[in-house]
DNA sequence: TGCCGCCCTCAGAAATTCCTGAAAAATGCT
DNA sequence: AGCATTTTTCAGGAATTTCTGAGGGCGGCA
């Protein structure tokens, strides 16, 4: 199960290169050279990482961009925009358009997948293997751990990965089909009542000493972990 | 409350004009020019973020970083690194010692807001926008929650709905009609009347202290929510 | 193979919210 | 002041949504 990474780029040589790099470092990397596409790919599977060219065929760089973080879905997933151009312009106008970084060519394929790493360190915790903590809940998520207040929680696989989703999005609603997307897969085929199911077994879980409850349920919205 | 950024940079000319630039962005601006002081400081009072210096007086930039990485208390805070020098191994060490962000010399000042900002809408949503505002009322859209004077308000779906609907269109006089489409969607087959009676269980729900109804009834045109 | 843990589904109960209609109140106009 | 229109109030039933307990099924492991 290791991250995904989406290569939106036109240069085949490039693309070529970045996807060699990519793959050498362990993620899931995909691709293609079309802004159009590329939007598709983004709703039909979400990648943990985007690696966006500012000059792609049919639809401009920035405007995927825009694209992404116009749709609730797609706002989070972090970017990465490249540009031949060193253009100062232009790197404002993409990092206030929601881009993350900026990388202007010609880079360093090591630059590239260090500025990778850190981004998704920033925006995915959990898959660069640090702690994740709520209050008094400690979620270690390369052992597969969890404690509360020092106890160690013995959570079943699904609660495992429900809590981690929780936990690497405080505070933010998520819906039930969000839910499934992330922590089931996004072609799972279940129903969303199961989701509360299991929302209730990580309650249970959780709250097993009379602790406060971190999980709110939010009437025909979803769920949220919220910050103490 | 705006955001504190801390400066950590020994060169005098250039940790003014970085002052400078982020004041006029709206920033709280605190500043050193030595790491053991940056240390001290981000302790007593944790900062929104931190631009740091690789090259500084005692203890070297990237040291500062590992140490605020070490501490649980201020793993999070997000780091820019600045640099003279072009090494790519520098950059690399750097991102890699949990940097978020890595600029070298010499740069733009506004390339350097434009990241400071990008950051900050990635490791604090809160502090970059997200949340509307109207007088002592604010509503969080992402984490379904609303607040007036710091209390926690309780609003059901369709007032939550309703009031986000206003907010988003400050001044504005809106119709029953418009209201309809916008709140309970295009295709809604539901009496105008309807409308009336959410808008004063939003009123109910939002001015319980005897606060002022910020909701102003146009008599034969609709609602409109006022700026104060 | 048999046990055990976990996962998914189901369906009824419980809780909350929403809508409806009509009456009361307020407002504007003549 | 009196009338007409519009807005607000109100309460109960309808409709959603969520919670809960139980049960079958699947797969791992001894």
């Amino acid at each position: 199960m290791n991250p995904t990474v989406l290569v939106v780029e036109d240069d085949t040589a490039l693309c070529e290169l970045l996807t060699w790099n990519l793959s050498a470092e362990g993620y899931e990397v995909r691709s293609t050279a079309d802004g159009e596409e590329a939007l598709l790919m983004v709703r039909e599977q979400t990648p943990d990482a985007i690696v966006l060219d500012w000059m792609i065929e049919q639809v401009p760089g920035i405007e995927v961009c825009r694209q992404l973080r116009k749709d609730k879905e797609t706002a989070q997933v972090p970017i990465i925009m490249l540009t031949a151009r060193g253009e100062e312009e232009d790197m404002i106008r993409g990092l206030k358009t929601g881009a993350d970084d900026y990388v202007t060519k010609p880079f360093s394929p090591r630059e590239l997948m260090a500025r990778i790493e850190a981004l998704l360190r920033r925006a995915r915790p959990s898959l660069a293997g640090s702690v994740l903590q709520w209050g008094d809940i400690e979620l270690d998520a390369t052992s597969h751990r969890v404690r509360r207040g020092g106890e160690p929680l013995h959570l079943g696989p699904t609660e495992f990965r429900l809590l981690r989703y929780f936990m690497e999005r405080p505070n933010r609603v998520v819906s039930r089909q969000q839910i499934l997307d992330g922590v089931w897969g996004m072609d799972s085929d279940i129903d969303e009542r199961t989701v509360d199911v299991h929302i209730r077994r990580l309650r249970k879980a959780i709250n097993r000493n009379g602790d406060t409850d971190p999980i709110r349920t939010v009437r025909a919205a979803g769920y949220a972990m919220d910050v103490n």
